[in-house]
DNA sequence: CTTGACTCTGTACTTAGGTACGGAGTTTAT
DNA sequence: ATAAACTCCGTACCTAAGTACAGAGTCAAG
């Protein structure tokens, strides 16, 4: 490089990017397959130079997966974008629903283990093992 | 069939013990490839005929689904079988610790989104949505 | 005896979210 | 100037839990 231009610091390449985002490379790759984020224009010769817009695009999807969004719904939140603060809302709302009855559901199964297991406490050991009977019937 | 000895009932075959155990054929099928539960033997010539403890089985291990087990857990529940309650107990206690660390990381979530969401409510509009920024920065 | 329904077998495909790799080109450090 | 490190690109592979399908065989009813 440094063939017309300047350079005053390290130019941001995809091994950077990764490691400001704390992700790996070639997850970086696999966004720009699945069209999650763009690939920035490859110059005529070297490597394809990266923006900080790629790197706080990356950290909000690292931050929106760890609150349960799957790529495809990052990818809709992205695309909302400004100015349609109520649709985004709306998003939201709906994954919270989601949230809960799966918060709901492992309550359930939380209680039937519990009480599964207190089963096998007062077991003579001489019969087969009541929690796999109990989890047979019904 | 009936080439020695008298057929009094239907034979259960695949597609029956299917829909005894609300099922899939083809999940059947790929259960017994993977070793989960076995083929009986092929007659001669005709079709596998199954028993009642298949049905059994495989109504145990969509019960067990239901509770959060993967098909290697149990696999390993069923291998565990009688005899050994106090290992089998350790699996379920061992599932019940990730269950509920799982519960309070949704109940985590549940929070931030809550406030996202509120944050959205007392929005003029006008500035960017402040749930995508809230979630940008931090 | 023929037709339609069922079974068997093997293989390929699916979704989600990556991970790995081989070969060629580029950049940087020594 | 040459080696090490990095990048690019396309493709293949991974897990989990199935689902789909083609082609051949078998069984049961009319």
């Amino acid at each position: 490089m440094l063939w017309l231009g300047v350079r005053l610091k390290k130019p941001l390449t995809i091994n950077i990017v990764a490691k400001k985002a704390g992700i790996g490379i070639e997850t970086i790759r696999y966004y720009q397959r699945i069209g999650l984020i763009e690939k920035p224009e490859k110059p005529l010769s070297g490597y394809r130079v990266y923006s900080e817009d790629t790197v706080a695009r990356l950290l909000f999807i690292q931050r929106a997966k760890e609150l349960g969004f799957s790529l495809t719904e990052i990818s809709n939140l992205l695309a909302l974008g400004d100015g349609r603060c109520m649709e985004t809302k709306e998003l939201a709302l709906h994954k919270l629903e989601i949230i809960k009855s799966k918060i709901y559901d492992l309550q359930a199964i939380t209680n039937t283990l519990e009480k599964l297991i207190q089963s096998c406490e007062s077991n003579s050991a001489h019969q087969g093992c009541p929690l796999i009977t109990a989890i047979l019937k019904r």
